[in-house]
DNA sequence: ATTGCTATTGAGACGCAGTCTAGATTAGGA
DNA sequence: TCCTAATCTAGACTGCGTCTCAATAGCAAT
């Protein structure tokens, strides 16, 4: 399989593998390479979709393990909406390494957000209940602004 | 089939039904109080299981349609922890309907948390994105007081 | 460049949660 | 009691994700 070209990323993901005494292959750098040409959010079989029409083949099994190794290397961050996995790459809201998110019900619009103080009292929280934090998922669904724009006018 | 007793709650479903135009069923009954034995959270194989080992026959169909029913009348609430569908009977932690949930990610443990000040910002994220909060969805994992001191021994 | 060890891959079987279907049954108003 | 729409069941089906295992191919050492 032809090498699609590295670019900057690709050097990070290579240097994680080797690190973990895994190996870069054509498979893992073009499923990078693809994943870094989307913006906002995807699933696992859009990436599918997109190989099939490209003439690209690639099996579902190498997608899904790679992209776990994509989000325990934390170049790629795992979302669940709803009971549906979805994937984006791992990038900054305001400079913050990580964000929630706003789900709109009806248009299924994904908003980032990040509130330093939400954080906080989250860390108030698992105090209170003698818990460990690793880590949390905040989803806040309703209805986006254009969402509520065309409802206002039906 | 036989009508088991009627509870409290069971009023209030066949109410919510009548009102609706439904029928209120034996089997609707017997899923409403199997529910209503439970404390804390099930998915819905688990009442199949119970059913099965005590004998009732009731189609795993019938228990998603009547745990949708329930849910929409607000005697049930649906959360979905990493993809799995739970459900738990609506009940309330210090007087608030609502609630959140820590999850202990070594023995799968749940608790409950309630913070007023985290529900207040998340109205503020709402009017920053001009957005209809309809709800949430806030997860916390991480470990337990109890899987804590187990950790630490080892 | 060659070799050898072993990680990786692909195709499809599999598992599980949840939905759908079609025919049989039944709640509940007239 | 009768009638009819709502409901039930069993099981087929769907979709997402995982697993298997023989074949392939990185890559470190030679």
């Amino acid at each position: 399989m032809k090498v699609p070209p590295a670019g900057e990323e690709e050097a990070q993901f290579r240097a994680l593998l080797r690190h973990e005494g895994l190996r870069m292959t054509p498979e893992r750098s073009v499923i990078l390479s693809e994943i870094f040409k989307i913006e906002g959010h995807f699933q696992p079989d859009d990436l599918l979709v997109r190989f099939r029409t490209n003439g690209v083949r690639i099996s579902r099994a190498t997608i899904y393990r790679t992209l776990d190794l994509l989000v325990s290397c934390g170049l790629v961050r795992r979302e669940t909406f709803a009971g549906d996995a979805h994937y984006e790459r791992a990038h900054h809201v305001e400079g913050h390494a990580h964000h929630d998110h706003l789900v709109c019900t009806s248009c299924g619009a994904i908003f980032e957000f990040y509130n330093s103080e939400i954080e906080r009292l989250q860390e108030v929280v698992c105090r209170e209940f003698d818990f460990e934090l690793q880590g949390h998922s905040h989803q806040i669904s309703g209805l986006c602004a254009d969402c509520r724009r065309r409802a206002a006018v039906v």
